[in-house]
DNA sequence: TTCATAGTTCGATGGTGGCCGAAGCATTGC
DNA sequence: GCAATGCTTCGGCCACCATCGAACTATGAA
């Protein structure tokens, strides 16, 4: 009679138009607020609030907190999958709104964010330390690995009067233009002044545009080089 | 905002318990009676007529009107993917609605899935055929091989009468209690009912369970073996 | 500190839809 | 013709839930 798992809760929570809304925004594997999605979903912040907790607690998203901001991302690529599965049925093609951040070219380029480097570069960086696995995550938090600590020292990092404060070393922090990750954290306070102090980079007085030298920019390209993921297999 | 595929729609259609009790019921690819469906969703007839009519019009059922009796089945095999799709999504939230037991045991091994062989057997019959090149995965559509053809041929499979149907002849589908792929489309329905010609498996009546018998267990399992899932990658 | 912004919670309202009893067709059998 | 069976339609009841205004909390900025 009743055998298998409940598909009725699940398709229940994707058959809202404004949940349905708010997946299929999340289907550009961007990372979205509470706000923009309720201006996707085109409901008011408190209804998309109540709809975002329900698909939170129902397993298909993974909300972020940061700052005063909570972002929300699709939970796995299982969801995704369904969701495609759905749209094919559905018999559609599926038609994404693509919201663009900050006009501003060079913001979207190097940015301070909360002292550390953000934006482009940030990612940049964050991706480097991360697929040479000076950095990784676990669970929840992100560990300086042994590896990552000598090379953090050699770029002229000191890392153990950072390691005693009280603020976490590493922290992940999600980028508003192109919503990826990047570091934060005490290390990443660490690794602006660093480039402040070599010279590669100053910072704008008036805005939040940092600005990278010729050779700044070159030596950053080389020391923060990420090498290519073509060996890793696309799932699906 | 209304644009783009309506997926809302339907998965509101699959988000109701009595029709997702009917789709699953229906997932065993036999044809069942309004009546028949009625009981099975644990409403009266005439509000499984309604919910019936609903899922017509959405597109997931095929009616069949025979005598005075009216028959429906899953409108199409994508019907059934979602179906499958959304049971692994759902079986992944940890949502079960049915403790394990031994018919549970059962299903995981081999049961039906719209015709076809799903399960651990299913996923087997899939990747011995993938792992010896007889089908491959072009992009997104799953193609068979000359060899396989030759394979499938020899295995006693009119291939030639199948491929001049329309629908795709392969085609993967998701299973709910693994995971993995298993083989779909009219190729995998010919699998099913050439093992039950043979007297290597026959259904069960009121279950989607498939029972093979010990001769046709181990002749399946030397039929269909998978070479060398030793250097396979640990996956997750 | 005070103000502004992001998000949550609460309460009230209204609409949608699931549900079933009863009546209405339709097909088969006598 | 009449009766029986399978299914559909109609009408009303009722529960659920999506929605938004307003109040509240939390974080960041001046």
């Amino acid at each position: 009679m009743k055998e298998g798992p409940d598909i009725a809760r699940v398709a229940a929570l994707i058959g809202d138009p404004a949940r349905a809304n708010i997946l299929t925004a999340l289907m550009s594997g961007k990372a979205l607020t509470a706000t923009e999605l309720a201006q996707e979903a085109g409901v008011t912040l408190q209804t998309a609030s109540s709809h975002l907790a329900r698909l939170d607690q129902g397993g298909l998203l993974r909300p972020r907190k940061q700052g005063r901001h909570k972002y929300f991302s699709l939970a796995s690529d299982e969801v995704a999958h369904v969701l495609e599965a759905l749209m094919g049925l559905a018999a559609g093609s599926g038609h994404l709104r693509t919201r663009t951040g900050p006009k501003d070219l060079a913001l979207r380029r190097a940015r301070v964010c909360y002292n550390h480097l953000a934006g482009e570069m940030g990612i940049q960086l964050y991706q480097s330390l991360m697929a040479r696995g000076f950095i990784a995550q676990y669970s929840d938090t992100l560990e300086l690995q042994p590896s990552g600590a000598a090379f953090v020292r050699a770029f002229g990092i000191d890392i153990d009067t950072l390691s005693a404060a009280r603020a976490p070393l590493c922290r992940d922090c999600l980028d508003w233009s192109a919503r990826q990750s990047h570091l934060a954290g005490s290390l990443g306070r660490a690794f602006l002044s660093r480039f402040e102090q070599l010279g590669w980079a100053r910072r704008d007085g008036k805005t939040r545009i940092i600005r990278f030298s010729a050779a700044g920019d070159q030596a950053f390209a080389t020391t923060f080089d990420v090498p290519d993921p073509g060996s890793e297999l696309p799932h699906e």
